[in-house]
DNA sequence: GTATGTTTCAAACAACTGTTTAGATTTTCG
DNA sequence: CGAAAATCTAAACAGTTGTTTGAAACATAC
């Protein structure tokens, strides 16, 4: 039922998977083999080394977001009236959700992953995604400047990260927070309705 | 210099400042005993295991914190006015400053660890914190339920988990993101500058 | 068919991990 | 003082880690 994916792709599910709910360093190169069902030494044939392996999944997750998130951010970028902050921060939850659907396994795994990045590299990751991610990073921006054109830019840069890491955050620990408030409130909430309830508090903060 | 220092607290104190940049994982108890000038033994012998050395670690600083959140949050407790959010919020400041302060090494390391505990432990601390530490949280939200006393408590429940989101996530990337205002903006800003700018902001978002 | 290049495999590698042991050293206190 | 308890120390333990190796299996093309 799945002899179709190549070694390469069943390692990149598989490492995903565990990375996102373990940890990098706690996860070992025999465990994503043996759940990915394939040799040992495969990995480093394929990808050089588990430093590059972690980089692998990175590159093909951030590539998929993107994708989707161009899609979000061109008609916004096209209309002729400047979009409203709830507008420009809307466009990131429709990639998210999709997202979070064609994972096979649990949910939100690589919104784990994302807070674990930022978590563990102090500061790597940030720079990496502003590196590698800086052409959409500057569209969204653009849009976000459009919304609020008379915001100052450093002003701009620290709300923006401020949001940042309320929605990774908040995203990376989801599972606990929706334990939690089962358990507490009998609420039974879903991932959509987490970050409905999150964005009127991030445009909020924005507009402060 | 330093021969005043008992083994544990040497232990302590190395780890603490390990864990906060490298991670728990990342860390070695022979690093660690190194950096103390301790015999690798020692830590099995004080702690028990690294398990334990890391439970420790955190709750010798999560009880200096609650110490001096205690001491901000008392006053407005006997006020006979209700308090706004943002000075519930600001109870928080001064604790996260002095704590800040009376680190030896590099700042802001606990905020790093916290973020690390996070992330790694798949809620596993969000619990631990809601056990140990479910007094002052219980104290310092009956304060904001003050400050907004329409706010139903699962709605309550979900912004303060926003907001503390933001707070360690900023805190704990704050190096990061200090280096890359001061590059892009030739400014260059305190831990309390941020935690300044971070108020209003979660604020506005609170009372969305 | 043979030859060529790619991929898989089991086994071994050296380095490192947390923990334990047993003996030395120091501290405590009657 | 001297016996008992607490602490420190070097060495070894068993297990796991990422990586490398050389041969086997497979694929592709002539």
């Amino acid at each position: 039922m799945s002899s179709k994916q190549s070694t390469k792709d069943r390692i990149l599910d598989a490492a995903e998977a565990l990375f996102a709910d373990r940890g990098f360093a706690e996860t070992s190169l025999r465990t994503i083999t043996n759940r990915a069902d394939v040799n040992l030494a495969s990995v480093n044939y394929h990808f050089g080394s588990k430093k590059s392996l972690i980089q692998a999944v990175f590159n093909r997750f951030l590539q998929k977001f993107v994708t989707h998130l161009d899609k979000e951010l061109t008609p916004i970028e096209q209309g002729l009236d400047a979009p409203s902050v709830e507008q420009v921060l809307h466009t990131l939850v429709k990639p998210l959700m999709s997202m979070d659907k064609d994972r096979h396994e649990g949910s939100s795994n690589f919104m784990k992953l994302l807070g674990r990045a930022y978590a563990e590299s102090q500061g790597h990751m940030r720079r990496f995604m502003q590196e590698h991610y800086a052409h959409y990073l500057r569209r969204f921006t653009s849009q976000l400047h459009r919304a609020a054109p008379n915001l100052a830019n450093n002003e701009m840069f620290w709300r923006l990260h401020f949001m940042l890491g309320t929605v990774i955050f908040t995203l990376a620990g989801s599972d606990a927070l929706h334990e939690i408030a089962a358990a507490d409130f009998k609420e039974s909430v879903t991932l959509e309705q987490t970050l409905e309830r999150l964005l009127p508090f991030l445009a909020a903060g924005f507009k402060s």
